[in-house]
DNA sequence: GCGTCTAATTGATCCAAGTCATGGTCCTTC
DNA sequence: GAAGGACCATGACTTGGATCAATTAGACGC
């Protein structure tokens, strides 16, 4: 079936909107000069120089809790986020009430993307976990980025990427290939960010991947116990151990990589 | 059912990879600062010295046919084009041999985003119909986005734009909400290409059109049946008009806006 | 420690859409 | 203009995964 009718109302009540609100004032300057992510993110290949104009422009947003808002539909569009710590994920709430989640975005990975075309953000992001963020002004962003070429090639390769990876999602595959992809993908995000690509914790719920995969919970549930029963995984409430990432990785191939 | 077996080979036998062939050299200058699509197109809102720096790098292909090739997965990035007439479509084949249909693309849409990332093709683009490019060499193209804050702004617009309309279609809907949105998204942009929004004919085979929304074609002609006999459209062969465009957008409102 | 709440699992049943099969229509091509 | 071949439409049947229902397991407050 095509539409999951358990693509279901929005799980948490709607929190404060960290980052948008009027009490939020970001002030602490964030520092891509030193950041460990620095080679996932933006700043990637700039030089001492040019990373120090974007430390300049970058503030860190304080500490925000898990079902924290960092921005809201509708929200008007003046920066861009990279994720420091934490996880969070983006979703949009159609016209029936039903819940779509986008994508879980890692530390290093950036969120708003998708507003800088409408001016206003037209999707939902929520922390998964306790999480902060990078604030990049999208106008400060874009005239830096006229002026440092390795700046504006690795923007447009980040949003190449992504463009490439939702196209990917969109895809036709069955529910164990779209699960399979789903791992895969998380475990190789996570050794890129010096994590273990063979256990890891999955900060989102069951409910949330099931809806980014655009199945239902119950069908993630037993692919789990399927893939469990034939030793592919491990799964231990929110913990996972990838017990044959090569078998889950054939399994996954079809999709080529993604990026969830 | 998730994945469609129907997810068939290949229609067409490779022809001739028209642009990145060895024959082909695209020589005849294009002229942004005439073209009717400047302002859909990547030269939107630039004045008229800017729109001569434009013209001073895009190139025009040769006029192609519709099987004919503009790229191939594998093939090296070097530009970005912009349809000039004409439509092409984009896919991928996986390794279970499936195709994959990512989008359509009408006259004043850039092909070839997705390559930014990885440095080559990441998709075949076909040619439809009879159709050309502009070709926007990619290493020039980005240094006169350095150069022109109105370009890079426009660049960024329509990739942030690619973004958010393959989330859309990668969300769960249901077989008529798909395809309600597919029509209403196509009225929209030949609309916006100076073309009537009720009437159109449809440049892709119900095959291609299954394909990019996921489903098999034999639901397509299900689903035309239905909409035609609730008087929402009127199909024949290949020519659509959109007889009650305002149910239609209803049913596609869930998606919001999609880009076919 | 005990009640409450929500997330997750598991089993039973159902249905939207996929698959298979047949026939029709419109091109081409020789 | 006959033969071959894409397309496309439509009916009959099947099925992957959704839905419904019941149970269990943690998490949190008191």
């Amino acid at each position: 079936m095509a539409r999951t009718k358990t693509a279901d109302k929005v799980a948490k009540d709607p929190t404060v909107a960290a980052v948008n609100s009027p009490g939020f004032h970001p002030k602490l300057q964030a520092a891509c000069s030193t950041c460990s992510l620095a080679q996932l993110c933006l700043p990637m290949g700039l030089d001492q120089a040019d990373l120090e104009r974007m430390d300049a422009l970058v503030t860190r947003s304080d500490l925000m809790h898990e079902g924290e808002y960092l921005f809201r539909v509708g929200d008007p569009f003046k920066a861009i986020y990279a994720v420091r710590a934490g996880s969070y994920k983006s979703y949009t709430v159609d016209s029936e009430g039903r819940e779509h989640v986008l994508g879980f975005h890692l530390a290093g990975e950036l969120l708003g993307l998708d507003a800088i075309y409408p001016e206003k953000h037209v999707c939902n992001a929520m922390a998964l976990d306790t999480a902060s963020v990078c604030v990049m002004p999208y106008d400060q962003l874009r005239a830096l980025a006229g002026q440092i070429d390795g700046l504006r090639a690795q923007l447009l390769r980040l949003m190449s990427k992504d463009i490439a990876d939702a196209a990917t999602l969109a895809g036709d595959f069955t529910a164990e290939e779209r699960i399979a992809a789903f791992l895969v993908g998380l475990s190789r995000r996570f050794q890129q960010r010096g994590f273990s690509p063979k256990e890891f914790t999955l900060t989102m719920s069951r409910r949330d991947i099931a809806n980014y995969l655009r199945m239902a919970p119950e069908t993630v549930s037993r692919v789990f116990a399927r893939f469990e029963k034939d030793k592919l995984i491990a799964v231990e409430h929110r913990s996972i151990r990838l017990s044959d990432a090569n078998k889950l990785h054939d399994m996954a191939q079809c999709m080529g990589e993604m990026r969830p």
